[in-house]
RNA sequence: AAUUUAUAAAU
């Protein structure tokens, strides 16, 4: 049963659920009984392949056959209702664990995912209760935790609240990871502070944790939302003679970073650098190119682009 | 140190 579970599940952490689910049925058929681990993950399979839907059609599927769930998988069928939007049932399923007779009760999975429930419904000024709910539980936050707080009042431009969070990390005990910075960062960013960004991510490297792509997009939209494409262009260049490569979302807010500098720049450079490294531009990356062109005015290469994009079987949206 | 769950970047 293990090697069944394994098998399935290496199949469905790379989002490949219908070779998840062919191995599952096959394991069935060998005799072999699926147990809750196996249940949990085919969950998981489904949610990594993106499935949302499917997978709470699964868990219903489970409850039909009185098989009873444990705190795992309550989890990833909370994370399944958050990435449909479903706010509400997540919380209702949230609040059910705590009843105290719940069989399954929140674990700080389950409390962190809560956290960033209210993060991406706009709720934000919830986070810290939870955070402090599950204190009360005796729950001890670990380094995800911390950063999924963190990255909540990021988002929201609430560079104070997250400068704070930061600090608690190692008032307790934890070292911030490349996570926990780049919230940070993302945090001074998104509150039009491009300077602090920059002394933030200086502030890993003094730390020995090497910026990642992701450490070095934020950097890069850090300037370029603030309308420094000058020093967006530079880190990007910091970036690929750190030898790390680029992908759609570094290019993409490098096209951004050209509609917000204020002038006319060339965003044909951006587009053909993408291209020169084989970078092929999502409808996100269209979008954003399409939207700079209109900013500084050049409405008919827009409209040629717009017309690209159907070329290129890319769906405009 | 390996069967399952939570966190950071783009329009």
């Amino acid at each position: 049963r293990s090697t069944y579970n394994n098998l399935i599940n290496a199949c469905g952490s790379n989002g490949n659920w219908r070779e998840a689910l062919r191995i599952c049925k096959q394991m069935t058929e060998n005799g072999v009984g699926p147990d809750l681990v196996t249940h949990n993950i085919v969950l998981s399979a489904y949610k990594n392949g993106t499935q949302y839907s499917k997978a709470l059609s699964y868990f219903e599927l489970m409850k039909g056959k009185n098989v009873r769930p444990d705190t795992t998988t309550l989890n990833i069928v909370i994370y399944c209702l958050v990435k449909l939007g479903q706010y509400d049932k997540a919380i209702e399923l949230f609040n059910s664990m705590r009843e105290k007779r719940a069989e399954c009760q929140p674990d700080i999975v389950t409390f962190t995912s809560i956290i960033h429930l209210y993060s991406v419904s706009g709720q934000v000024e919830n986070c810290r209760a939870v955070f402090n709910t599950m204190l009360a539980e005796g729950l001890n936050p670990n380094i995800v935790t911390y950063n999924t707080l963190m990255a909540a009042y990021a988002s929201h431009g609430m560079n104070e609240e997250a400068l704070l969070v930061f600090n608690e990390i190692k008032k307790n005990g934890l070292l911030p990871d490349i996570v926990s910075y780049t919230s940070l960062l993302n945090a001074y960013g998104r509150s039009q502070h491009p300077g602090k960004a920059r002394e933030v991510f200086d502030m890993m490297r003094r730390n020995n944790l090497r910026p990642n792509l992701v450490s070095y997009s934020a950097l890069i939209d850090a300037y370029g939302s603030n309308g420094l494409l000058a020093e967006a262009v530079e880190v990007f260049h910091e970036m690929e003679q750190d030898g790390i490569e680029p992908n759609i979302v570094t290019m993409c807010t490098l096209l951004a970073a050209c509609g917000r500098c204020g002038r006319k720049v060339n965003i044909d450079v951006v587009l053909s650098a993408a291209e020169m490294r084989g970078i092929k531009l999502n409808t996100v990356a269209y979008n954003s190119a399409v939207g700079s062109y209109m900013n500084v005015g050049e409405y008919e290469k827009a409209i040629t682009l717009y017309k690209s994009m159907k070329k290129r079987r890319v769906k405009p949206d």
